[in-house]
DNA sequence: TTTATATATTTGTCATACTAATTATTGGTA
DNA sequence: TACCAATAATTAGTATGACAAATATATAAA
């Protein structure tokens, strides 16, 4: 195998991780759903995780701060979301699912499983292990974090 | 495997696709490349492929026009790249690399392999078939232009 | 207690992605 | 010729992503 060959791993992966995106916000957006894939991973994970800050949600869903504000800005907008006063730190948040927000994530989690099986036509079970294993292990060779830790 | 654990694949993709970029920005940096990651993929498929139209291009690394548009503005005013007029049709340019262009591939390409190469560390060339395999497996499961072709 | 440092969040800037709409031009056809 | 549909590229608007810097507040150290 030529390094040539060999490095088109990252246009496949970019290519294919940008297909995946943009195929599920073209069904958001068929379907009305009203938030976008990455306002849906956000209030996802404050259904399950209840009552988090910023910074928690931050590292569960590993998008950074200034990206987490906005998007958490708008889906206060819409209604999904509230920032509540954190009782002990001025300086933080708790943030909650609205009673829109409970029944948004309640409508939509069926609706985007189906969704998400379409990209997995034609693939095993095996083949999920063995992609998410190297997924994984690329994730852990480029980041830095682990150094520090 | 539940619904819920197999919905991850596209959290995961997600994540490492945007590791692998950010941690190649971040040495593109570190090494004064004058150029971003995208900007790379453009000028060297413009030095593999000689005059392109935009729309040839775009096709290659699968970018749309309008990111297409940006890509390539940038990279002339950074002086890489010139639009030539096309002779038979008005509508469209001839996109080449500049000497200055040229000298920049030359000069990061073998740079370019090294990064790309950390990311595959613990990983094997079966590894990376595999890998290659269920990308293009997924790309082609919600690539809607197979239908029409 | 004052000072220094760390933490939580926000703001600013640039680049990329996607959609829709626009402009200019081309080619086919009545 | 005049019209119409297709094509090449651009512009506009919104969202995300990365990074740096700013703000406010909390905590630890002198």
């Amino acid at each position: 195998m030529t390094q040539e060959q060999f490095a088109k791993y990252s246009f496949l992966l970019d290519r294919t991780a940008r297909k995946v995106k943009q195929y599920a916000q073209q069904q958001f957006k068929d379907g009305a759903f009203d938030v976008t894939v990455d306002q849906w991973l956000v209030l996802k994970n404050l259904s399950e995780h209840g009552k988090l800050s910023q910074t928690e949600l931050a590292n569960l869903v590993f998008k950074d701060h200034p990206t987490l504000t906005r998007i958490v800005d708008l889906l206060c907008k819409k209604g999904y979301v509230e920032r509540v006063p954190h009782p002990q730190d001025r300086r933080s948040f708790h943030l909650n699912l609205t009673e829109s927000g409970v029944s948004k994530v309640t409508a939509l989690r069926p609706k985007i499983f189906e969704i998400r099986e379409k990209a997995w036509e034609n693939l095993s079970e095996q083949d999920f292990e063995e992609f998410k294993r190297i997924l994984n292990t690329i994730y852990q060779n480029l980041d830095g974090q682990l150094l520090e830790e």
